[in-house]
DNA sequence: CATTTGTACTATATGTAATAGTACAAATAT
DNA sequence: ATATTTGTACTATTACATATAGTACAAATG
C-alpha cells in the first residue's frame, strides 16, 4: 500500500485518502479499471475505521474518480472527456494563485519560479514517456 | 478592505485571513512597511471575533510576514534574504505535485498544461512591471 | 445459500474553531 | 501624570466536523 496516512494531520484522513488516491491516478501508479483494496481490507491495513474508507471512496465516487461495483469491489474509472478547457483553467487558477504566493515568501519569483516549475513539467513529461511504452 | 471572508467554507476564518493577507504581499496590494488594520478594526469590519483576528495575526508573524508593535499598530514586514533555493524547491513540491493532481483530472497534461502555466507565469510578469514603475 | 462488498444507520468521543467577556502590558498622545 | 491605543492572554461556552464502534442491510458472486 503506498498510502501514507498521518492521523495527527490537521487534514481529514479520508480526504488524505482521497488526495492519495487522485495522486498516484495522476502518477499512473494507479491505471483505468484497476482494483483498489475493498474498504474492509484498506480499513485494516490502515488501522482505521471503515465507515472512514467508505466516506473517502464515496467521494471519489462523486468526482468520477473510481467506480464501485458490489460485491466485485472498487475500480479506478476510466478517464472522462473534457473538452472544456476553459473550465480547466478557471478551476486551475486558485492552486496556480498559491503556487505564486507560497513562492513569493520564500523568496523565489520571476525567472527562478519559472526555471523550477518548466524542470518539474519537464520531470513530469519524463515519468510519463517512460510509462507510456 | 480586499478581505473576502467565507463563514461557511471549510477553511478555518482565521486561515483564510492568513492566506489572504500573504496573498496580497504576493501581490503587492501591500508593500513592506504598511500599516495593515489592528485587530479591533478588522474584527469590527469583517464583524469578526477579534480573537479570531488576532490568532490570524500570531500565525502572520510566526511566518515572518507581518511584524507587530505595541500601541503602534502592525505591518507588512520587510522581505527577507532566502539563500536556500533548495529549501524552497522542496517546500513548493507538494503544491506543484497538487497541480499536476488537479489537471490531470481535469484532462489537461503535457502540452496543454505547460502552455497555461507560461501564460499564468506570464501575466504575473507583467503585473510585476506594471506595478514596479 | 453462504460469502463478499459497498452502503446505511445510530451513538459516542474528541478536537478545533469561533464567540463572549474580561483584563493586562507596553508604547503613544495629551 | 494620565488616558488611550493596540497587541496579547486567559477562561468559559457553543457549535461543528472527524473518527470510532457496532450493527445491519442490499446486491452480486461462487
Amino acid at each position: 500500500m503506498h498510502l501514507n496516512i498521518d492521523t495527527r494531520s490537521s487534514i481529514p484522513v479520508y480526504q488524505q485518502i482521497v488526495d492519495g488516491i487522485k495522486s498516484a491516478a495522476a502518477k499512473r501508479i494507479y491505471n483505468p479499471g484497476d482494483r483498489i483494496p475493498t474498504v474492509r481490507e484498506m480499513a485494516s491495513q490502515l488501522t482505521i475505521n471503515p465507515n472512514t474508507i467508505a466516506k473517502a471512496y464515496q467521494k471519489l465516487e462523486q468526482e468520477g474518480v473510481i467506480v464501485t461495483m458490489r460485491s466485485r469491489g472498487t475500480f479506478i474509472a476510466e478517464r472522462q472527456n473534457h473538452p472544456d478547457k476553459q473550465r480547466a483553467k478557471k478551476l486551475l487558477k486558485p492552486s496556480l494563485e498559491h503556487i505564486r504566493t507560497e513562492a513569493f515568501h520564500l523568496g523565489m519569483e520571476g525567472e527562478e519560479l519559472k526555471q523550477l516549475v518548466l524542470e518539474t513539467l519537464e520531470e513530469w513529461e519524463k515519468e510519463w514517456r517512460d510509462i507510456e511504452k
